[in-house]
DNA sequence: CGCAGTTAGTTGGGCATCAAACGATAAACT
DNA sequence: AGTTTATCGTTTGATGCCCAACTAACTGCG
């Protein structure tokens, strides 16, 4: 069964993308050792395209959080799926995944090891033996607040790069995107 | 080596997300079949955080700009790439897998398949022989255009759900978040 | 010159995710 | 009741991605 550490440490992450200024084609200021020669690429139409920013975007949040929950143990998809359970629940693990926008498959690991550990309890249900509910336990809803706590954080350091102003607006757009594409 | 299709077609996908309204824990209204009991899952936090609103956003416009750069038969890790390439024509992998966002080892399939298929040349440097340089090729351009065509009604649709008074900030604030994080 | 350190691209290992197929169970329809 | 269809969770196979380690090649400093 290799039951290893699933979703383990994420570890590090980075990728700097060194966004650089202009749009030359100039390609190839070959940059000599140690001087960080700041290559100058074009972006073209990239540049002005919302899903390829979106993606930028999201990217970089998402090592953020990744670093930050590390320093509880915990790997961020852990915590959407905590916070889930927490608020909801009795839940089974169809419903978790429509919610947390995952496939259901990619959550039964994800679940076998939240049990595994201790922090969800999974129980059969009476009237329909093949659901399962899930119900957190009290180490994890102890996990869950340390991770409310690191993503409180997270959410600091996003705020302080929108602004107030903007946040609830940005907001709004990202639910309508998540709902209105296609 | 087995070539297969690398970076092959992405295929269908949907995770709808289902919002409800309510954020009740009656657990369990038991939808019985054909009847869509529209089950209330409560959000909690999660509504309201960026992080979380930013994956659910990239993700569902991933998915629909996967489906239609699949009607060119081509990939959308495969855009961009080659628009990066029109851009800067004689790029190396490394400028390119930074300018991506992407690890360079990920760009080695990505390329190879690209090159496999005429649609990009790569040819060693005279003065450096560790480095490619990369280059459209006719075929290139042409798959380019075609997929660019597709981006561009990807793009409206997205304008139309965040609407052109917000449009620029939009960005802006992604750009951000993308460089100014950590 | 010659070796230490750095850089370009590849390889291998691991994880997260999805899709399709599957077994068990439940509901619907006749 | 019996058959067909739908649903729940798991399994299997594939992809894309990262990271660390590796090889080849280049640079710099003595």
């Amino acid at each position: 069964m290799a039951v290893q550490f699933i979703n383990g440490p994420v570890v590090e992450r980075r990728a700097k993308t060194n966004v650089a200024r202009n749009g030359s084609r100039g390609v190839k200021p070959r940059a000599k050792n140690g001087e960080a020669a700041a290559k100058p690429i074009s972006f073209g139409p990239l540049a002005a395209w919302i899903g390829f920013n979106l993606r930028m975007a999201q990217e970089t949040a998402f090592q953020a959080f990744s670093r930050r929950s590390q320093e509880v143990g915990e790997s961020p998809g852990r915590f959407a799926t905590l916070t889930l359970i927490a608020r909801n629940p009795g839940i089974s693990q169809t419903e978790l995944s429509q919610a947390a926008g995952r496939d259901k498959s990619s959550l039964t690991p994800v679940v076998e090891d939240l049990v595994r550990r201790g922090m969800v309890e999974r129980a059969r249900t009476r009237d329909d033996r093949r659901t399962y509910r899930l119900n957190l336990t009290t180490a994890g809803k102890k996990t869950l607040t340390q991770l409310t706590r690191c993503a409180r954080r997270h959410e600091r350091n996003l705020d302080a790069v929108i602004g107030p102003r903007d946040r609830k607006r940005f907001i709004q757009i990202l639910k309508k995107i998540a709902a209105e594409i296609e």
